[in-house]
DNA sequence: CGTATGACGTGCA
DNA sequence: GTGCACGCCATAC
């Protein structure tokens, strides 16, 4: 069974545990792409999977990054497991 | 098959 | 410290 790149993401995103999150780009190294972090923004951004929690992945940048729900929604999922961002 | 897109990252002014 | 522009990979159409 080939997982493909956008199945490798959506597989690392669903081994965030919850209280941590991961860069764009730890999880497209985890993907086995460390060079496309540019894609798992486009993978999750068409993600229909909602089991993917994918709120725990946030930017390099030290922000927060955006949401398919909307990114205060988020900032919100990520406060309440005790994470502050800087917006 | 080729083009355009995307929830980014880094560099430079 | 902030803002702008470019580059990168994979996916979707």
């Amino acid at each position: 069974m080939k997982l493909s790149f956008k199945e490798k993401v959506l597989e690392a995103v669903k081994r965030i545990p919850k209280g941590e999150v991961l860069t764009y780009k730890e999880v497209a190294e985890k993907a086995g792409s460390p060079r496309a972090w540019r894609a798992v923004g486009n993978i999750l951004h068409k993600n229909k999977n909602p089991r993917i929690p994918c709120h725990r992945v946030v930017r390099s940048d030290g922000r927060i990054g955006g949401y398919n729900k909307g990114q205060r929604k988020k900032i919100k999922l990520l406060e309440k497991e005790g994470i502050i961002f800087r917006i």
